[in-house]
DNA sequence: AAACCTGTTCCACGATGTGGAACAGAACGT
DNA sequence: ACGTTCTGTTCCACATCGTGGAACAGGTTT
């Protein structure tokens, strides 16, 4: 075992009770100041703690929220990978999950279909709100000067058929809520359909959403839009109850 | 600078990207393999990591959730204290922040007044709900379902004057959402007097509340009812735009 | 079956982390 | 104004702790 590494973390505990200068967190770490103040200057470095400048009080660094939001992230992710392959196995199509993060969709993973003709990989990547089936349901949570701020923005018109108008998102908004799924046909990416449903939280707040999606020329196959929308609508069900169980939080 | 420390925040850096095994994980971050193990071995033992069972992948482990947590309540509460410090000077009576946390409301800190006859500190501590005005104020965003439960749960009725029944819950929330405000008279305690508003992100999601509180027989003044929780709705709303100001995330 | 890769463990070694001491400056009490 | 106490900073002699190469067991791949 790291010695120092325990002894950094014992000093970042104390601080999460409460802000404290060196001598008060070395009377509490039961370390000698200066041992303190050396493992302290390094947490400094790493962002994983900082000073108050007049006050000279240590508090917690901010490296703890884009880690925590990292481990959250991967939690809910490991999470869904079971669902996707379910719903992926259903629908012979790719599907994936999402979280909203801003005005953009943050695409944590996919699971990909057998078929040969494949969706490329959007994992990582941040798109637009409006242009994808997830972000229009996120939207359709925000209250009405969120949503104009948004149209305010030009927001880009990737294909002739991407909703640019808070008029038009509004109508796709109502369709929403009516069938608890949404579908964007080629909005996002020419010859590209895809339908989303929501994910929440035992709070009824939408936390993420869940999506498959294939290429137009086959995808839905006629008649099969509301069938499709169902199943991953209850994908979406049984992974919030699954997020319930395993006490992840959002 | 301690060098053992700046290792293990790289090989948590790394598992930020993704999960990965030992030897990947050493490549990542340029250590050897026995240097890489022995650090991942303690960071475990503190629940910084974690190993998956089968495929032995390393992950984030839960510590960073409970570091962050307290991080960003920190930061909450020191953007808070000059909002509260104001509204204290204004109302003369002991101001404070919570923040839900479940079925229970998490007072963060509270200011208080000059006034020698004071109300006691309660910052750190877990108050059921319905006993408080800012609980009344996280209930009334509450899926149907959720309210039910909770008061299927038989709450605690701390005095004559608590509300127990879903219905009265209902028609106290049908007046906060009316005004902007909610009080609660000595419905927690015999003797003290609550008012609450809610703190909205950017989304318009209630992340916070303040409130101001004060003994029965001064708190409120007669007659002065809506004007103290005008001041309380005003104050929650300069803190909200402190807070979108700071980047602070809730 | 052989080759390759991963993860685990050991231990000789010296580099790094330790912690006492000294110091400057601020805060406090008289 | 002065003495005392406390905090935070810095130095450096020292030896403990962290290092990393090597060996090994077991699983995977060819």
């Amino acid at each position: 075992m790291v010695q120092s590494i325990h002894r950094a973390f014992d000093l970042l505990t104390a601080l999460a009770v409460e802000p404290a200068g060196l001598t008060e967190l070395a009377r509490r770490t039961d370390l000698p100041k200066s041992t303190a103040a050396r493992l302290l200057a390094t947490l400094q470095d790493l962002d994983a703690v900082e000073r108050a400048d007049e006050s000279g009080l240590y508090r917690l660094g901010a490296a703890f929220n884009a880690l925590a939001g990292s481990s959250s992230r991967t939690d809910l992710a490991s999470l869904a990978v079971p669902h996707l392959h379910n719903l992926t196995n259903q629908t012979s199509e790719t599907s994936g999950i999402s979280i909203p993060d801003g005005y953009r969709v943050h695409y944590l993973i996919q699971v990909d279909s057998d078929n040969p003709i494949q969706i490329r990989d959007w994992s990582g990547e941040l798109i637009p709100m409006h242009a994808v089936p997830d972000g229009q349901i996120y939207m359709s949570e925000w209250p009405d000067e969120r949503l104009e701020r948004y149209f305010s923005l030009d927001p880009v018109s990737f294909t002739a058929a991407t909703i640019t108008t808070e008029h038009a998102m509004r109508d796709r908004m109502d369709l929403f809520r009516e069938r608890g799924y949404t579908w964007v046909m080629e909005e996002f990416v020419e010859g590209l359909n895809s339908v989303a449903a929501p994910v929440k939280n035992d709070a009824g707040k939408v936390i993420a959403a869940i999506h498959v999606y294939g290429p137009a020329y086959r995808f839905p196959i006629d008649g099969t839009q509301s069938t499709i929308g169902e199943q991953v609508v209850k994908a979406a069900d049984r992974l919030a109850r699954s997020i319930v169980r395993a006490g992840v939080t959002r």
